[in-house]
DNA sequence: TTTAGGG
DNA sequence: CCCTAAA
């Protein structure tokens, strides 16, 4: 119907909105009242504006904070659902919305032309990224995620087939279906609308954060179980507040394309820390933190599949069957060298043991093959540093032994008798490959039927 | 590509 | 644990 005015509403609103950001001061009331006001004003043409949105919203007229929020929602310029196909190509719309929520809208409109999500499996947490459209599904969930932030208290709890609804829901909302009721629309609105709040008040955008946070359709939940009235009226959490105005001060305001997309990344990753703080939802993002980090882990991850956060951690002989990931820092020294040392525990030990028994020393990789590949870490020639530091080990408290047993913190590490006898044992049997003499240019130890004869006589051995 | 040695 | 040379 009115869509011009609409429009002008929303460019009226784009005009407000940053003035608010340009005048921005960390005060929590007057932010708030403006953004208050901002979410009120536009209310009443938008109800009549959007007949679909008012037909959903109507099933749930009973809650009438709901209408509200919504109302001021869509007054933001924030897209309704069902005009987003008509207004996608228009810059007018996308000059409403102010560019904040262009990365929102695409978003959906993403979804839209991916169109086929009936059954896509948006519910699993897992599987984000994959499919073209996720991002829509991603959006849902980072939204829904944002109101987490000033509802920290709610519930998190029930509803994972609600949660198959939420998504189903919100699918139909994105098939232009108007004849889903759904008060899940509502649900979705309004914790749309609540992320605006925050942008309002940040004076930054989350639309962002919203396509690079991920899943956690839980929290859509959230939004339903938790008593609509604090919502709008919460205010933001300290920490919330310190985030905003830090990043308020590293960057100014800015719509354009690069700069919006640079924030994404900072803005989800304290999103993401905020969420998390304010509710330790499990989240399997392996890493959403620092995107330097994850470069590197990801490049190491090359070599060694699983690595993971280093954290000091108890002597590796302590524990019998606690292979679990030990990493030793070894913080202070060295630098580069040894970034991620694993320590190894006794089973593994014991494993190398056995299988340096079975296969002979210097088949590395195949003790890494059949022993440690369920390890994932562990390459073969960590398997063989692994056994030369125990045989050195096993030397070293041999003769220090002979002295005395007093040593506790000067030897760092007391091999378990068990695993010394038995490494002592193997060292007998299959000494330590030492290269052959350097200067040592004779046929014999040259031909390569020298040294194998010699592993495999090894290997005769012990098998 | 695997192994050995050194750091 | 990492790097490099040798095979």
């Amino acid at each position: 119907m009115d869509r011009e005015e609409y429009l002008r509403k929303c460019s009226n609103m784009k005009c407000q909105r940053v003035q608010l950001d340009e005048s921005y001061v960390p005060s929590l009331q007057d932010d708030e009242m403006e953004v208050e006001h901002l979410l009120e004003e536009p209310r009443n043409d938008h109800v009549s504006l959007d007949g679909t949105l008012t037909s959903h919203t109507a099933l749930n007229d009973k809650d009438d904070l709901e209408l509200e929020v919504l109302d001021g929602f869509l007054g933001d310029g924030f897209l309704d659902d069902v005009d987003i196909n008509d207004l996608e190509g228009t810059d007018v719309f996308s000059n409403a919305c102010g560019g904040y929520f262009l990365d929102f809208d695409l978003a959906k409109v993403e979804i839209l032309e991916h169109g086929a999500y009936e059954d896509s499996p948006l519910e699993n947490s897992n599987s984000e990224s994959h499919s073209p459209g996720f991002s829509g599904s991603s959006t849902v969930g980072g939204i829904s995620e944002s109101t987490k932030a000033p509802n920290s208290t709610q519930s998190k709890s029930e509803i994972k087939s609600l949660d198959e609804t939420v998504i189903h829901d919100t699918h139909g909302v994105f098939r232009n279906n108007p004849s889903q009721p759904s008060n899940v629309d509502c649900m979705y609105n309004i914790s749309l609308d609540i992320q605006h709040l925050h942008e309002l008040n940040n004076g930054y955008p989350l639309a962002g954060s919203i396509l690079s946070c991920k899943k956690e359709n839980v929290t859509v939940e959230q939004c339903q179980s938790a008593p609509p009235r604090e919502k709008r009226f919460r205010k933001p959490t300290q920490r919330y507040i310190e985030e905003s105005s830090n990043l308020k001060s590293k960057e100014k305001v800015s719509t354009t394309g690069v700069k919006r997309k640079r924030r994404t990344v900072s803005l989800s990753n304290e999103f993401h820390t905020k969420t998390k703080e304010l509710k330790d939802i499990p989240s399997d993002e392996s890493s959403s933190g620092n995107s330097d980090v994850t470069l590197s882990e990801l490049q190491r991850c090359k070599k060694h599949p699983k690595k993971e956060k280093l954290e000091y951690d108890y002597e590796p002989f302590s524990s019998e069957e606690s292979e679990d990931e030990h990493l030793t820092p070894k913080r202070g020294r060295s630098k580069d060298r040894r970034k991620n040392q694993r320590m190894w525990t006794v089973s593994e030990v014991t494993k190398l043991i056995d299988g340096i028994s079975q296969y002979g020393v210097g088949r590395w990789t195949d003790i890494q093959k059949f022993l440690f590949s369920s390890e994932g870490y562990r390459t073969p020639t960590d398997v063989r540093d692994k056994w030369r530091n125990l045989l050195r080990a096993c030397t070293a408290q041999k003769f220090s032994n002979k002295e005395d047993e007093q040593n506790d913190e000067t030897a760092p590490r007391i091999l378990p008798f068990s695993v010394a006898s038995r490494v002592l044992e193997l060292a007998q049997i299959h000494p330590y490959p030492k290269r052959r003499n350097k200067k040592r240019f004779t046929s014999e130890s040259y031909g390569p039927s020298s040294s194998l004869g010699k592993r495999n006589l090894r290997r005769k051995k012990c098998t």
